[in-house]
DNA sequence: GTGTTTCGTGCGATTATCGCACATAATGCG
DNA sequence: CGCATTATGTGCGATAATCGCACGAAACAC
Protein backbone atom coordinates (compact mmCIF):
# COMPACT_ATOMS: atom_id res chain seq x y z
CA UNK A 1 0.00 0.00 0.00
CA UNK A 2 1.43 3.54 -1.36
CA UNK A 3 0.99 6.76 -0.35
CA UNK A 4 -0.76 6.91 -3.37
CA UNK A 5 -4.03 4.79 -1.87
CA UNK A 6 -4.36 7.43 1.16
CA UNK A 7 -6.65 10.24 0.05
CA UNK A 8 -4.93 13.24 1.54
CA UNK A 9 -7.57 15.77 1.22
CA UNK A 10 -9.96 13.41 3.04
CA UNK A 11 -7.14 13.05 5.99
CA UNK A 12 -7.17 16.61 6.27
CA UNK A 13 -10.47 16.83 7.04
CA UNK A 14 -11.01 14.20 9.04
CA UNK A 15 -7.98 15.77 10.87
CA UNK A 16 -9.60 19.02 11.27
CA UNK A 17 -12.85 17.24 12.49
CA UNK A 18 -10.46 15.47 15.37
CA UNK A 19 -9.89 18.84 16.73
CA UNK A 20 -12.97 18.54 17.93
CA UNK A 21 -12.54 15.41 20.30
CA UNK A 22 -11.17 17.52 23.34
CA UNK A 23 -13.82 18.48 25.23
CA UNK A 24 -15.94 18.93 22.60
CA UNK A 25 -15.70 22.86 22.75
CA UNK A 26 -16.98 25.25 20.33
CA UNK A 27 -13.75 26.37 18.18
CA UNK A 28 -12.46 29.76 16.12
CA UNK A 29 -11.52 29.34 12.88
CA UNK A 30 -7.94 30.19 14.19
CA UNK A 31 -8.33 27.57 16.93
CA UNK A 32 -8.30 25.43 14.22
CA UNK A 33 -5.39 26.49 12.21
CA UNK A 34 -3.31 26.90 15.03
CA UNK A 35 -4.23 23.28 15.66
CA UNK A 36 -4.62 21.38 12.97
CA UNK A 37 -1.34 23.16 11.52
CA UNK A 38 -3.07 23.66 7.56
CA UNK A 39 -3.48 27.43 5.88
CA UNK A 40 -6.86 29.07 6.91
CA UNK A 41 -8.17 29.15 3.61
CA UNK A 42 -7.64 25.22 3.27
CA UNK A 43 -9.43 24.90 6.78
CA UNK A 44 -12.15 26.96 5.81
CA UNK A 45 -13.02 25.07 3.10
CA UNK A 46 -12.22 21.57 5.18
CA UNK A 47 -15.19 23.15 7.55
CA UNK A 48 -17.21 24.04 5.27
CA UNK A 49 -17.39 20.77 4.11
CA UNK A 50 -17.66 19.17 7.26
CA UNK A 51 -21.13 21.34 8.07
CA UNK A 52 -22.22 20.82 4.69
CA UNK A 53 -21.89 16.89 5.81
CA UNK A 54 -23.57 16.98 9.41
CA UNK A 55 -20.38 16.39 10.89
CA UNK A 56 -19.86 19.98 12.68
CA UNK A 57 -22.68 23.00 13.19
CA UNK A 58 -22.20 26.70 13.31
CA UNK A 59 -22.13 28.22 17.43
CA UNK A 60 -21.65 32.00 17.45
CA UNK A 61 -18.23 32.59 15.32
CA UNK A 62 -16.67 29.04 15.73
CA UNK A 63 -17.93 25.75 15.01
CA UNK A 64 -18.62 22.37 17.45
CA UNK A 65 -19.51 18.83 16.65
CA UNK A 66 -23.21 18.05 15.27
CA UNK A 67 -25.35 15.39 17.07
CA UNK A 68 -24.57 13.51 13.63
CA UNK A 69 -21.08 12.26 15.45
CA UNK A 70 -23.47 10.46 17.75
CA UNK A 71 -25.10 8.37 14.70
CA UNK A 72 -21.57 6.89 14.01
CA UNK A 73 -21.31 6.24 17.53
CA UNK A 74 -24.90 4.37 17.39
CA UNK A 75 -23.11 2.20 14.25
CA UNK A 76 -20.55 1.19 16.30
CA UNK A 77 -22.61 0.28 19.59
CA UNK A 78 -25.38 -1.20 17.37
CA UNK A 79 -23.01 -3.81 16.18
CA UNK A 80 -21.63 -4.66 19.58
CA UNK A 81 -25.39 -4.61 20.61
CA UNK A 82 -24.03 -2.45 23.50
CA UNK A 83 -28.33 -1.42 24.56
CA UNK A 84 -29.15 -5.24 23.88
CA UNK A 85 -26.70 -7.05 25.68
CA UNK A 86 -24.33 -5.17 27.86
CA UNK A 87 -25.93 -2.46 29.26
CA UNK A 88 -29.05 -4.76 31.57
CA UNK A 89 -25.10 -6.65 32.69
CA UNK A 90 -23.56 -3.37 33.40
CA UNK A 91 -26.98 -2.02 35.21
CA UNK A 92 -27.16 -5.60 37.30
CA UNK A 93 -22.95 -5.45 38.17
CA UNK A 94 -23.92 -1.91 39.29
CA UNK A 95 -26.81 -2.05 41.63
CA UNK A 96 -24.97 -5.65 43.00
CA UNK A 97 -21.56 -3.32 43.88
CA UNK A 98 -23.18 -0.38 44.30
CA UNK A 99 -20.34 1.47 42.36
CA UNK A 100 -20.25 2.65 38.32
CA UNK A 101 -19.25 0.05 36.46
CA UNK A 102 -18.11 0.39 32.52
CA UNK A 103 -16.97 -1.11 29.28
CA UNK A 104 -14.04 -0.08 27.88
CA UNK A 105 -11.87 -0.72 24.84
CA UNK A 106 -9.08 0.56 23.01
CA UNK A 107 -8.68 3.45 20.81
CA UNK A 108 -5.32 3.70 19.06
CA UNK A 109 -3.48 4.77 22.29
CA UNK A 110 -6.27 5.60 24.87
CA UNK A 111 -9.12 3.87 26.83
CA UNK A 112 -12.49 4.67 25.89
CA UNK A 113 -15.87 4.21 27.20
CA UNK A 114 -18.37 2.25 25.41
CA UNK A 115 -20.93 2.12 27.69
CA UNK A 116 -21.21 2.69 31.54
CA UNK A 117 -24.01 2.24 34.12
CA UNK A 118 -24.35 3.68 37.92
CA UNK A 119 -26.33 2.47 40.62
CA UNK A 120 -29.69 3.89 41.57
CA UNK A 121 -28.25 5.01 44.91
CA UNK A 122 -25.23 7.03 43.08
CA UNK A 123 -25.58 10.78 44.68
CA UNK A 124 -22.16 11.30 42.68
CA UNK A 125 -20.87 9.55 39.45
CA UNK A 126 -17.72 10.28 37.87
CA UNK A 127 -19.50 12.32 35.03
CA UNK A 128 -18.17 10.21 32.33
CA UNK A 129 -20.42 8.84 29.23
CA UNK A 130 -20.03 6.72 25.89
CA UNK A 131 -16.76 8.07 24.74
CA UNK A 132 -14.92 9.75 27.86
CA UNK A 133 -11.11 8.64 27.27
CA UNK A 134 -8.19 7.33 29.69
CA UNK A 135 -4.76 7.29 29.59
CA UNK A 136 -3.41 3.34 28.94
CA UNK A 137 -0.64 3.07 31.58
CA UNK A 138 -1.70 4.83 34.46
CA UNK A 139 -5.15 3.89 34.78
CA UNK A 140 -6.61 0.06 35.56
CA UNK A 141 -8.66 -0.11 32.29
CA UNK A 142 -5.63 1.23 30.09
CA UNK A 143 -3.43 -1.48 32.22
CA UNK A 144 -5.96 -4.73 31.64
CA UNK A 145 -6.18 -3.49 28.08
CA UNK A 146 -2.72 -3.50 27.51
CA UNK A 147 -2.29 -6.89 28.70
CA UNK A 148 -5.13 -8.36 26.14
CA UNK A 149 -3.31 -6.26 23.57
CA UNK A 150 -0.14 -7.56 20.97
CA UNK A 151 2.94 -6.23 22.19
CA UNK A 152 3.48 -3.98 19.97
CA UNK A 153 0.82 -1.75 21.43
CA UNK A 154 2.67 -2.69 24.89
CA UNK A 155 5.47 -1.03 22.95
CA UNK A 156 4.05 2.02 21.49
CA UNK A 157 2.53 2.84 24.96
CA UNK A 158 5.70 2.87 26.56
CA UNK A 159 7.65 4.40 23.87
CA UNK A 160 5.01 7.68 23.92
CA UNK A 161 4.97 7.87 27.79
CA UNK A 162 6.23 11.23 28.07
CA UNK A 163 6.94 12.74 31.75
CA UNK A 164 3.08 13.48 32.22
CA UNK A 165 2.87 12.09 35.98
CA UNK A 166 -0.42 12.06 37.08
CA UNK A 167 0.18 12.15 40.64
CA UNK A 168 2.88 11.36 42.79
CA UNK A 169 1.95 8.04 42.55
CA UNK A 170 1.87 7.30 38.66
CA UNK A 171 4.70 4.51 38.08
CA UNK A 172 6.85 6.26 35.44
CA UNK A 173 9.29 3.56 35.08
CA UNK A 174 8.86 1.48 31.70
CA UNK A 175 10.36 -1.69 33.08
CA UNK A 176 7.49 -1.48 36.20
CA UNK A 177 5.11 -0.60 34.27
CA UNK A 178 6.06 -3.59 31.95
CA UNK A 179 5.91 -5.61 35.29
CA UNK A 180 2.31 -4.47 36.36
CA UNK A 181 0.79 -5.29 32.74
CA UNK A 182 2.41 -8.95 32.63
CA UNK A 183 1.22 -9.15 36.35
CA UNK A 184 -2.24 -8.03 35.19
CA UNK A 185 -2.09 -10.60 32.46
CA UNK A 186 -1.03 -13.28 34.80
CA UNK A 187 -3.65 -12.56 37.54
CA UNK A 188 -6.61 -11.93 35.28
CA UNK A 189 -7.07 -8.35 36.97
CA UNK A 190 -5.56 -5.20 37.49
CA UNK A 191 -5.91 -2.82 40.18
CA UNK A 192 -4.15 0.55 40.14
CA UNK A 193 -4.50 3.11 43.16
CA UNK A 194 -3.61 6.68 43.02
CA UNK A 195 -1.87 6.86 39.88
CA UNK A 196 -4.39 8.65 38.09
CA UNK A 197 -7.02 10.59 40.57
CA UNK A 198 -5.40 10.86 44.26
CA UNK A 199 -7.67 8.85 46.51
CA UNK A 200 -9.01 6.58 43.87
CA UNK A 201 -8.60 2.96 43.48
CA UNK A 202 -9.63 1.50 39.85
CA UNK A 203 -9.84 -2.20 39.05
CA UNK A 204 -10.45 -3.48 35.92
CA UNK A 205 -11.52 -7.25 34.11
CA UNK A 206 -11.12 -8.95 30.71
CA UNK A 207 -14.31 -9.10 28.36
CA UNK A 208 -14.19 -11.88 25.69
CA UNK A 209 -11.36 -14.47 24.67
CA UNK A 210 -7.84 -13.62 23.99
CA UNK A 211 -7.20 -12.35 20.59
CA UNK A 212 -10.75 -10.29 20.19
CA UNK A 213 -10.72 -6.56 19.99
CA UNK A 214 -9.33 -5.82 23.83
CA UNK A 215 -12.80 -5.22 26.30
CA UNK A 216 -12.42 -4.74 30.03
CA UNK A 217 -15.08 -4.31 32.87
CA UNK A 218 -14.03 -1.86 35.26
CA UNK A 219 -15.24 0.16 38.47
CA UNK A 220 -13.59 3.09 40.35
CA UNK A 221 -13.76 3.56 43.87
CA UNK A 222 -11.68 5.43 47.12
CA UNK A 223 -8.14 4.14 47.34
CA UNK A 224 -8.71 1.71 49.73
CA UNK A 225 -11.75 0.15 48.76
CA UNK A 226 -10.15 -3.13 47.45
CA UNK A 227 -7.53 -3.26 50.17
CA UNK A 228 -9.69 -5.78 52.28
CA UNK A 229 -9.29 -9.13 50.84
CA UNK A 230 -13.40 -10.16 51.08
CA UNK A 231 -14.18 -6.88 49.68
CA UNK A 232 -11.80 -7.54 46.51
CA UNK A 233 -13.17 -10.73 46.02
CA UNK A 234 -16.60 -9.66 46.26
CA UNK A 235 -16.02 -7.17 43.93
CA UNK A 236 -13.84 -9.66 41.57
CA UNK A 237 -16.88 -12.01 41.43
CA UNK A 238 -19.19 -9.68 40.56
CA UNK A 239 -17.02 -8.06 37.62
CA UNK A 240 -16.27 -11.36 35.97
CA UNK A 241 -19.95 -12.87 36.87
CA UNK A 242 -20.49 -9.59 34.50
CA UNK A 243 -17.83 -10.27 31.67
CA UNK A 244 -19.02 -13.65 31.32
CA UNK A 245 -22.61 -12.68 30.90
CA UNK A 246 -21.52 -10.32 28.33
CA UNK A 247 -19.59 -13.35 26.44
CA UNK A 248 -17.75 -12.06 23.38
CA UNK A 249 -18.40 -9.09 21.79
CA UNK A 250 -18.24 -7.88 18.29
CA UNK A 251 -17.77 -10.22 15.33
CA UNK A 252 -15.13 -12.70 15.83
CA UNK A 253 -12.36 -13.18 13.34
CA UNK B 1 -20.57 30.17 -0.82
CA UNK B 2 -19.87 28.53 -3.79
CA UNK B 3 -19.58 24.55 -4.31
CA UNK B 4 -15.72 25.28 -4.60
CA UNK B 5 -15.82 25.88 -0.46
CA UNK B 6 -16.97 22.45 -0.29
CA UNK B 7 -14.07 20.04 -0.62
CA UNK B 8 -15.11 17.24 -2.84
CA UNK B 9 -12.75 13.91 -1.84
CA UNK B 10 -13.58 15.02 1.97
CA UNK B 11 -17.44 14.73 0.98
CA UNK B 12 -17.10 11.42 -0.45
CA UNK B 13 -15.08 10.19 2.29
CA UNK B 14 -17.71 11.61 4.76
CA UNK B 15 -20.60 9.46 2.17
CA UNK B 16 -18.62 6.24 2.38
CA UNK B 17 -17.82 6.59 6.12
CA UNK B 18 -21.69 7.14 6.30
CA UNK B 19 -22.35 3.69 5.37
CA UNK B 20 -21.32 1.97 8.30
CA UNK B 21 -23.94 4.28 10.21
CA UNK B 22 -26.76 1.70 9.38
CA UNK B 23 -26.53 -0.86 12.16
CA UNK B 24 -23.09 -1.20 12.21
CA UNK B 25 -22.37 -4.27 10.27
CA UNK B 26 -18.95 -5.08 8.79
CA UNK B 27 -19.43 -4.03 5.02
CA UNK B 28 -17.47 -5.76 2.30
CA UNK B 29 -16.18 -3.30 -0.77
CA UNK B 30 -18.77 -4.53 -2.81
CA UNK B 31 -21.52 -3.50 -0.19
CA UNK B 32 -19.44 -0.11 0.03
CA UNK B 33 -19.46 0.50 -3.66
CA UNK B 34 -23.17 -0.47 -3.97
CA UNK B 35 -23.93 1.58 -1.40
CA UNK B 36 -21.67 4.90 -2.02
CA UNK B 37 -22.01 4.80 -5.90
CA UNK B 38 -18.61 5.50 -6.04
CA UNK B 39 -16.25 3.53 -8.25
CA UNK B 40 -14.34 0.85 -7.17
CA UNK B 41 -10.74 2.19 -6.99
CA UNK B 42 -12.39 5.59 -5.57
CA UNK B 43 -14.03 3.39 -2.28
CA UNK B 44 -10.85 1.60 -1.77
CA UNK B 45 -8.86 4.45 -1.62
CA UNK B 46 -11.73 6.58 0.95
CA UNK B 47 -11.82 2.92 2.96
CA UNK B 48 -7.67 2.77 3.35
CA UNK B 49 -7.88 5.99 4.56
CA UNK B 50 -10.53 5.99 6.74
CA UNK B 51 -8.61 3.41 8.23
CA UNK B 52 -5.39 4.95 8.40
CA UNK B 53 -6.72 7.68 10.25
CA UNK B 54 -8.57 5.29 12.46
CA UNK B 55 -12.24 5.31 11.98
CA UNK B 56 -12.89 2.35 10.36
CA UNK B 57 -11.47 -1.21 11.04
CA UNK B 58 -11.11 -4.50 9.08
CA UNK B 59 -12.91 -6.75 9.76
CA UNK B 60 -12.23 -10.37 7.78
CA UNK B 61 -12.73 -9.09 4.37
CA UNK B 62 -14.45 -6.18 5.00
CA UNK B 63 -14.55 -3.40 7.27
CA UNK B 64 -16.84 -1.93 9.67
CA UNK B 65 -16.81 1.13 12.66
CA UNK B 66 -13.58 1.19 14.80
CA UNK B 67 -13.83 2.66 18.17
CA UNK B 68 -12.72 6.14 17.73
CA UNK B 69 -15.84 6.98 16.94
CA UNK B 70 -16.92 6.96 20.28
CA UNK B 71 -14.32 9.63 20.69
CA UNK B 72 -16.30 11.90 18.38
CA UNK B 73 -19.57 11.22 20.59
CA UNK B 74 -17.35 11.79 23.48
CA UNK B 75 -16.39 14.86 22.03
CA UNK B 76 -19.80 16.15 21.57
CA UNK B 77 -21.66 14.92 24.59
CA UNK B 78 -18.73 16.31 26.74
CA UNK B 79 -19.72 19.58 25.33
CA UNK B 80 -23.19 19.07 26.65
CA UNK B 81 -22.14 17.64 29.93
CA UNK B 82 -24.11 14.82 29.51
CA UNK B 83 -22.33 12.51 32.02
CA UNK B 84 -22.27 15.08 35.11
CA UNK B 85 -25.61 17.01 34.55
CA UNK B 86 -27.85 14.59 32.47
CA UNK B 87 -27.38 11.10 33.38
CA UNK B 88 -27.62 11.48 37.20
CA UNK B 89 -31.17 13.43 36.45
CA UNK B 90 -31.99 10.48 33.67
CA UNK B 91 -31.66 7.54 36.34
CA UNK B 92 -33.41 9.25 38.94
CA UNK B 93 -36.59 9.52 36.30
CA UNK B 94 -36.13 6.00 35.64
CA UNK B 95 -36.19 4.95 39.39
CA UNK B 96 -39.41 7.25 39.85
CA UNK B 97 -41.46 5.76 36.80
CA UNK B 98 -39.88 2.40 37.01
CA UNK B 99 -39.77 3.06 32.99
CA UNK B 100 -36.60 3.67 31.01
CA UNK B 101 -35.93 7.51 30.32
CA UNK B 102 -34.10 9.08 27.42
CA UNK B 103 -32.76 12.02 26.50
CA UNK B 104 -32.93 12.65 22.91
CA UNK B 105 -32.58 15.09 20.01
CA UNK B 106 -32.34 16.30 16.17
CA UNK B 107 -29.93 14.64 13.68
CA UNK B 108 -30.83 16.21 10.04
CA UNK B 109 -34.27 14.44 9.50
CA UNK B 110 -33.78 11.59 12.53
CA UNK B 111 -34.52 11.85 16.75
CA UNK B 112 -31.40 10.91 17.96
CA UNK B 113 -30.46 9.31 21.62
CA UNK B 114 -28.18 11.23 23.58
CA UNK B 115 -28.33 9.48 26.11
CA UNK B 116 -30.50 7.14 28.38
CA UNK B 117 -31.18 5.37 31.80
CA UNK B 118 -33.41 2.26 32.91
CA UNK B 119 -34.32 1.63 36.82
CA UNK B 120 -32.65 -1.24 38.53
CA UNK B 121 -35.75 -3.52 38.13
CA UNK B 122 -36.11 -3.33 34.88
CA UNK B 123 -36.21 -6.85 33.32
CA UNK B 124 -36.32 -6.15 29.75
CA UNK B 125 -35.45 -2.38 28.15
CA UNK B 126 -35.68 -1.63 24.94
CA UNK B 127 -32.22 -2.27 23.41
CA UNK B 128 -31.26 1.32 22.68
CA UNK B 129 -28.18 3.33 23.54
CA UNK B 130 -26.76 6.54 22.30
CA UNK B 131 -26.40 7.06 18.73
CA UNK B 132 -30.18 4.77 18.38
CA UNK B 133 -32.60 6.44 15.96
CA UNK B 134 -36.15 7.23 15.99
CA UNK B 135 -38.00 8.81 12.81
CA UNK B 136 -39.33 12.11 13.58
CA UNK B 137 -42.97 11.85 12.27
CA UNK B 138 -44.10 8.91 13.79
CA UNK B 139 -43.03 9.32 17.50
CA UNK B 140 -43.29 11.58 20.02
CA UNK B 141 -39.62 12.12 20.53
CA UNK B 142 -39.67 13.17 16.78
CA UNK B 143 -42.73 14.86 16.77
CA UNK B 144 -41.34 17.24 20.16
CA UNK B 145 -38.61 17.28 18.43
CA UNK B 146 -40.41 19.02 15.26
CA UNK B 147 -42.16 20.79 17.51
CA UNK B 148 -39.39 22.78 18.59
CA UNK B 149 -37.43 23.01 15.66
CA UNK B 150 -37.99 25.79 12.81
CA UNK B 151 -41.11 25.29 10.44
CA UNK B 152 -38.67 24.76 7.98
CA UNK B 153 -37.78 21.49 9.30
CA UNK B 154 -40.86 20.38 9.96
CA UNK B 155 -41.65 21.14 6.15
CA UNK B 156 -38.48 18.96 5.14
CA UNK B 157 -40.25 16.31 6.94
CA UNK B 158 -43.22 16.77 5.33
CA UNK B 159 -41.91 16.46 1.97
CA UNK B 160 -39.84 13.59 2.68
CA UNK B 161 -43.07 11.66 4.53
CA UNK B 162 -42.83 9.22 2.02
CA UNK B 163 -44.74 5.81 2.00
CA UNK B 164 -42.90 3.75 4.92
CA UNK B 165 -45.49 3.32 7.30
CA UNK B 166 -45.02 1.53 10.16
CA UNK B 167 -47.77 -0.11 11.52
CA UNK B 168 -51.21 0.77 10.69
CA UNK B 169 -51.69 2.83 13.12
CA UNK B 170 -49.35 5.17 11.47
CA UNK B 171 -51.04 8.77 10.96
CA UNK B 172 -49.76 9.53 7.48
CA UNK B 173 -52.18 12.68 6.25
CA UNK B 174 -49.36 15.84 5.81
CA UNK B 175 -52.03 17.56 7.59
CA UNK B 176 -53.39 15.54 10.43
CA UNK B 177 -49.44 15.48 10.96
CA UNK B 178 -48.65 19.30 11.12
CA UNK B 179 -52.04 18.94 13.64
CA UNK B 180 -50.11 17.32 15.69
CA UNK B 181 -47.20 18.78 16.28
CA UNK B 182 -49.08 21.85 16.42
CA UNK B 183 -50.90 20.16 19.19
CA UNK B 184 -47.21 18.90 21.01
CA UNK B 185 -46.22 22.50 20.99
CA UNK B 186 -49.35 24.08 22.66
CA UNK B 187 -49.53 21.95 25.87
CA UNK B 188 -46.21 21.02 25.85
CA UNK B 189 -45.76 17.62 25.55
CA UNK B 190 -46.48 14.57 23.04
CA UNK B 191 -48.18 11.25 23.50
CA UNK B 192 -47.75 8.98 20.48
CA UNK B 193 -49.27 5.38 20.42
CA UNK B 194 -49.16 2.15 17.97
CA UNK B 195 -47.71 4.44 15.52
CA UNK B 196 -44.22 3.11 15.57
CA UNK B 197 -44.19 -0.25 17.38
CA UNK B 198 -47.83 -1.36 17.49
CA UNK B 199 -48.70 -1.66 21.62
CA UNK B 200 -46.15 0.72 22.26
CA UNK B 201 -46.43 4.13 23.44
CA UNK B 202 -44.70 6.87 23.63
CA UNK B 203 -44.16 10.47 25.94
CA UNK B 204 -41.93 13.46 25.28
CA UNK B 205 -41.32 16.67 26.90
CA UNK B 206 -39.03 19.82 25.52
CA UNK B 207 -35.54 20.36 27.78
CA UNK B 208 -34.46 23.81 27.65
CA UNK B 209 -35.58 27.14 26.34
CA UNK B 210 -36.99 27.93 23.14
CA UNK B 211 -34.58 28.36 20.43
CA UNK B 212 -31.89 26.58 21.51
CA UNK B 213 -31.09 23.48 19.51
CA UNK B 214 -33.96 20.97 20.06
CA UNK B 215 -33.50 18.43 23.24
CA UNK B 216 -36.63 16.43 24.43
CA UNK B 217 -36.85 13.61 27.04
CA UNK B 218 -39.15 10.40 26.50
CA UNK B 219 -40.33 7.37 28.03
CA UNK B 220 -42.05 4.58 26.46
CA UNK B 221 -44.45 2.06 27.79
CA UNK B 222 -47.33 -0.29 27.17
CA UNK B 223 -49.97 1.05 25.04
CA UNK B 224 -52.34 1.74 27.81
CA UNK B 225 -49.77 3.40 30.50
CA UNK B 226 -51.15 6.83 29.96
CA UNK B 227 -54.45 6.27 29.51
CA UNK B 228 -55.36 7.23 32.79
CA UNK B 229 -55.55 10.98 33.57
CA UNK B 230 -53.46 10.20 37.06
CA UNK B 231 -50.96 8.54 35.77
CA UNK B 232 -50.33 10.80 32.48
CA UNK B 233 -49.95 13.98 35.48
CA UNK B 234 -47.59 11.55 37.49
CA UNK B 235 -45.46 10.88 34.41
CA UNK B 236 -44.83 14.30 33.21
CA UNK B 237 -44.14 15.61 36.32
CA UNK B 238 -41.60 13.39 36.80
CA UNK B 239 -40.30 14.35 33.22
CA UNK B 240 -40.94 17.81 33.40
CA UNK B 241 -39.31 18.00 37.00
CA UNK B 242 -36.12 16.10 35.30
CA UNK B 243 -36.64 19.11 31.86
CA UNK B 244 -36.31 21.40 34.63
CA UNK B 245 -33.14 20.04 36.57
CA UNK B 246 -31.45 19.65 32.88
CA UNK B 247 -32.06 23.24 32.23
CA UNK B 248 -30.42 24.46 29.08
CA UNK B 249 -28.24 22.34 27.49
CA UNK B 250 -24.89 23.12 25.39
CA UNK B 251 -24.17 26.69 24.88
CA UNK B 252 -26.73 29.05 24.34
CA UNK B 253 -26.51 32.01 20.84
C1' DG C 1 -12.31 56.93 15.97
C1' DT C 2 -8.00 53.70 15.04
C1' DG C 3 -5.60 49.46 15.02
C1' DT C 4 -5.80 44.62 15.08
C1' DT C 5 -7.79 40.41 14.12
C1' DT C 6 -10.72 37.63 11.52
C1' DC C 7 -13.21 36.38 7.53
C1' DG C 8 -14.66 35.65 2.52
C1' DT C 9 -13.07 34.93 -1.95
C1' DG C 10 -10.88 35.35 -6.96
C1' DC C 11 -7.26 33.30 -9.21
C1' DG C 12 -4.22 30.05 -11.62
C1' DA C 13 -0.16 26.98 -10.83
C1' DT C 14 0.35 22.78 -8.85
C1' DT C 15 -1.10 18.66 -6.94
C1' DA C 16 -4.41 15.24 -6.09
C1' DT C 17 -7.86 12.48 -7.82
C1' DC C 18 -10.15 9.47 -10.72
C1' DG C 19 -11.45 5.54 -13.50
C1' DC C 20 -9.79 2.40 -16.80
C1' DA C 21 -7.61 -1.81 -17.79
C1' DC C 22 -4.91 -5.49 -16.51
C1' DA C 23 -3.32 -9.19 -13.63
C1' DT C 24 -3.93 -11.78 -9.52
C1' DA C 25 -6.38 -13.87 -5.69
C1' DA C 26 -10.35 -15.73 -3.51
C1' DT C 27 -14.72 -17.92 -3.48
C1' DG C 28 -18.50 -20.82 -4.88
C1' DC C 29 -20.34 -24.59 -7.37
C1' DG C 30 -20.79 -28.97 -9.73
C1' DC D 1 -10.70 -31.18 -8.30
C1' DG D 2 -11.43 -27.65 -12.26
C1' DC D 3 -13.89 -23.88 -13.90
C1' DA D 4 -16.53 -19.73 -13.66
C1' DT D 5 -17.49 -15.87 -11.12
C1' DT D 6 -16.47 -12.42 -7.94
C1' DA D 7 -13.35 -9.59 -5.58
C1' DT D 8 -8.96 -7.23 -5.01
C1' DG D 9 -4.57 -4.57 -5.90
C1' DT D 10 -2.37 -1.32 -8.77
C1' DG D 11 0.06 1.43 -12.86
C1' DC D 12 -1.01 5.18 -15.54
C1' DG D 13 -1.97 9.83 -17.26
C1' DA D 14 -5.85 13.04 -18.36
C1' DT D 15 -8.65 15.72 -15.82
C1' DA D 16 -10.42 17.86 -11.91
C1' DA D 17 -9.62 19.36 -7.40
C1' DT D 18 -6.86 21.63 -4.25
C1' DC D 19 -4.01 25.01 -2.41
C1' DG D 20 -2.19 29.35 -0.74
C1' DC D 21 -1.59 34.00 -1.90
C1' DA D 22 -3.30 38.54 -1.88
C1' DC D 23 -6.86 41.67 -1.54
C1' DG D 24 -10.82 43.83 0.42
C1' DA D 25 -14.37 43.71 3.85
C1' DA D 26 -16.17 42.83 8.38
C1' DA D 27 -15.85 42.37 13.23
C1' DC D 28 -13.80 43.30 17.52
C1' DA D 29 -11.17 45.72 21.15
C1' DC D 30 -9.54 49.80 23.22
Amino acid sequence: MSNRDIAATLAKGLDVLACFERRGQTLSMPDLVESSGFDRATVRRLCLTLEHCGYIERRGRGFGLAPRVLALAGGYLGHLAVGRRVQPVLRNAAEALDMEVALATRDRMQAIYVDRAAPASARVTLGLSVGSTLPLLHTAVGRMLLARSGPDVLARALDALGDVQHTEASEMAPDALRGKIDEARGQGYCIARNEFEPGAAGIAVPVGALGDAPFVLSTTASVNRFDDAAALDRVLDVLRHASISIGRIGEQP
